[in-house]
DNA sequence: GATGAATGAGCATTCATTCAT
DNA sequence: CATGAATGAATGCTCATTCAT
């Protein structure tokens, strides 16, 4: 693996907290072993005999917790979406409420989860289009309004108080996060060295000066 | 089809200026139909036999120009990375060689290119794993090379004469494509409605203030 | 469904005098749903998990009471099974004891006992072959013989008395109630009309003057 | 098997006359088979694989020649139909076109039919329910149609003309050939002994008994 | 060269049945 | 007694690839 030790730990310890008890067990073992086989092999190339035999459960087991192999791969993509969205919504909470340092949180937030768990933020990237096209595409876009609506409104408003530039609503969020998801899509590939959390600076600023 | 006929026709012109005279029909014939199929099902759900029956063509005659299919992938997939590069060198060259005009025309070539060529753009999203993960890996890499190796060059002595903010290597290519490439991926799948030649100048004033 | 809800009431109100009483209530819920699932998608297709959704019981209950899939099929079998051999016991004991209205009271006893619970005979047919099969094979060979045994005792004599025409044994049973069941088969399956009970006077006078 | 050597044969010789040369063999051998197999263990009960390891087939044989296992089911219906509809045309062909001859020679066809090919007989009420509930539904609505179509025209006419009794045209197929379908299932199943050709006439008197 | 019939390992999924609680 | 989670052998079917013609 490419990564080391203590950042395994970091997924692991996701995954067993969303699924504590003895009931949990057996789901968290399949969701632990179905990132690393999912991010090695793909989800389509990844079988559900490989997930059977890395997580020592049965085939029938998986399939009642999970109904097929979609379901697993959903269930992994919104247990990373939704501890992404905790940690942005951590982040924006404890900015002072500026549009300049709600955008620097972000950024931060992105940057920091992504460094934290980077099989997790692997996984959500190979597993979007998956969730995009299968059955749980509606739920993924709600949970992307709820994350973004509320510092979509606040970008807005700021923008007709004349503290922004009037840009076109679709840029704003190629604007705001396109450079961090570029840049984490090259460190997470192994393209780029500096740790995510250092390039934090550079890229929040390089965000507002684009926008202001 | 979410794009207009004149859109597909231009992919169409390009896989058939891509293999003139009669041997060239087959290999058109399936490359075609292989964008169509690999966009519409992904590249590991479409079949042989599917692009056998869509291109008209027999089963050993695919295999007689490609290999498997991971070679009408990467043949496909090259095709539209080397027109991609050929647009970029063209808009390059025709800059005047400053780092603020040469930025400018890499962000508006890649627009055009991705307005122009809808499918093709979409495809090399959709490829690039694949093609990252199989037997052309290192072919991706020199190619890559060659398309930004004098950019880059360009940009890292503009730096060092103190025209620019100096910022880590890593983080140029982000700074610049990023949110052009955020935006495309958008707007190729239909979540973002402006046409992406329309977005040019924003993007490049906003990649050019990031780095000055 | 094909057939009015008076008609569903029947196979329902046979189910339910079957099974009475506190304890009753779970086999009965499961013996009305599986006719029902039955019918709809065969025996075999059926599974234990329809039956168990569909009676709001438990896997083991149907256990519990049935032993397994063949036992639900083999019980619903015999229910209806029993009380289609009450219906003509009690049509025979009403006719006067001659051959001609002996067959007729079969044929009439049939026909009427169709039309009342077309679920039940839609499902005798269709079970008949699972239960010649299965471990009940032999049951069903012996309440045959206890349905038919007087009765062919009867015309044995008729004809040892020049009452009837002498036709072999195993004729005898096809020309009575042959061209009954090639009707109620028909009408069963929407492909006759006619209401069974309208076409007891012809096939009782068809299977009388054949064997005359 | 419960039928002697050389009724396995007719069958047998039945599958070989329908798909001569080399290409034909594969089919023989999985028809053959499926036939053996189908009337053994049931349709749904009989695996592909227990067809491809009786047939010496590979798997994609089948499913190249059949499509898929009700595929297989249908071709060896149709054999069977078909093959038992030209037993039909060429006994009503060399009947003298009186209504009287006509049912004589369809019964006397279809004992005959049944006798000789017993397993396709078999088969035939085995696959019917199958075929009626399957994709090739039509198909078989169509080839009914065509098999009794001119035998209905004739007795109808009859009828107006006042040779027969008149009743309704749902009865008259029951009546012709209920008994010896009743007969021919009782026999096949082994209930019944005497063999069906030696009941024609009996039954043949009865039908037109039971119609004039 | 070109063809497409044949191959068979491999896959996702089902489901009757068991048994610990 | 009742429950329903767990089992895993078995199934129908797919499809990349080969190779005889």
């Amino acid at each position: 693996m490419k990564f080391g030790r203590n950042k395994v730990s970091a997924s692991q310890t996701l995954i067993e907290f969303a699924h504590p008890g003895l009931r949990g067990a057996a789901k968290r073992a399949v969701l632990l072993q179905a990132l690393q086989c999912f991010n090695d092999k793909g989800i389509e190339a990844s079988t559900i005999d490989d997930l059977r035999r890395r997580s020592g459960q049965s085939v029938g087991a998986i399939y009642h917790h999970f109904g097929n192999k979609e379901g697993v791969a959903a269930a992994l993509f919104f247990l990373g979406f939704d501890d992404q969205s905790q940690a942005i919504a951590a982040a924006l909470a404890q900015a002072d409420g500026t549009p300049r340092q709600m955008i620097a949180a972000l950024i931060g937030a992105w940057l920091d989860w992504t460094e934290r768990l980077p099989e997790m933020a692997l996984y959500l990237i190979l597993a979007r289009e998956t969730v995009d096209k299968g059955a749980h595409a509606q739920q993924l876009t709600e949970r992307l309004c709820a994350r973004y609506g509320p510092l979509d409104e606040l970008l807005a408003q700021a923008m007709r108080r004349g503290e922004m530039r009037p840009v076109p609503d679709d840029l704003i969020p190629p604007l705001i996060l396109g450079p961090a998801e570029s840049y984490c899509r090259g460190w997470l590939s192994g393209r780029r060295q500096m740790r995510p959390s250092q390039c934090a600076q550079v890229l929040a600023e390089a965000a507002w000066r684009s926008l202001v």
